[in-house]
DNA sequence: AATAATACTGACGTTTTTGTCACTATAAAC
DNA sequence: GTTTATAGTGACAAAAACGTCAGTATTATT
């Protein structure tokens, strides 16, 4: 029942999951590349402007690393690299979804209580 | 369509979810919740082993303070706390499902990349 | 009066994560 | 030969997350 990646030992698949797509910034990039795809390094950015261009180098390495997307690096000038989701990447759009969907319930559920609170 | 929620302002309802639920082991907890409520701080401690206590109780702070868990004080010595996800907290379900889900799936991709590997 | 069980909190240090700044490489265009 | 664009890296600082340890509170039991 173990699992063993990288030097670490998960006991169930929902660690391991967790593990890989648990930063800080791997659900959002996901998201992006769920919208359009391939994006480039600088389309990513404008995706996502409150991430620094070093954070998101990280974030898309391990990625990467974990064979989550494909990095596709054009030998042109200027440099052109294009990020793509995997094949296993690609199945994380139910996570992405429900996260999402449950985002916007959380969010009524916000407008709700607000209401009530200045009712009162 | 920003939402600001405790002094921070979100664009997408996704990212106000992973602000809530993007601490580390609350999926963890969520999920230990989901398979059986209401638990006692003991019992989450038998099913996560690996947070230490100050850690849990923090992570379980931070659920109630968003409403996603009530905890439930029994005036009794020694004393006694229940807790149990709320409404909105049982509607993470899908979200667990769906790492739980594809966690599974990434764990046979690498078994799968593993016997390649080995084969060459 | 000491012990035991449960559910904590405070103080503090360590580790990890994140951010900033400066820097590199490339070839084409000017 | 300087500028431009893209996609980075290295070194370091700052902030956040996390862990450890010791201590608190309660009352019933011994």
């Amino acid at each position: 029942m173990e699992i063993e990646y990288k030097e670490k030992t998960f006991f169930t698949s929902k660690d391991l999951a967790l593990s890989v797509i648990g930063g800080r910034w791997k659900i959002a990039i996901i998201w992006c590349l769920l919208q359009q795809s391939p994006l480039r390094l600088s389309d990513i950015q404008k995706y996502l402007p409150d991430v620094n261009q070093r954070m998101l180098i990280r974030q898309l390495r391990e990625l990467e690393d974990d064979k989550i997307i494909t990095r596709c690096v054009y030998p042109v000038v200027p440099p052109k690299v294009e990020y793509e989701l995997s094949e296993i990447g690609l199945l994380l759009e139910p996570v992405v979804t429900s996260i999402c969907d449950w985002g916007d319930n959380f969010r009524l559920f916000l407008e709700e209580n607000s209401d009530e609170a200045s009712v009162e």
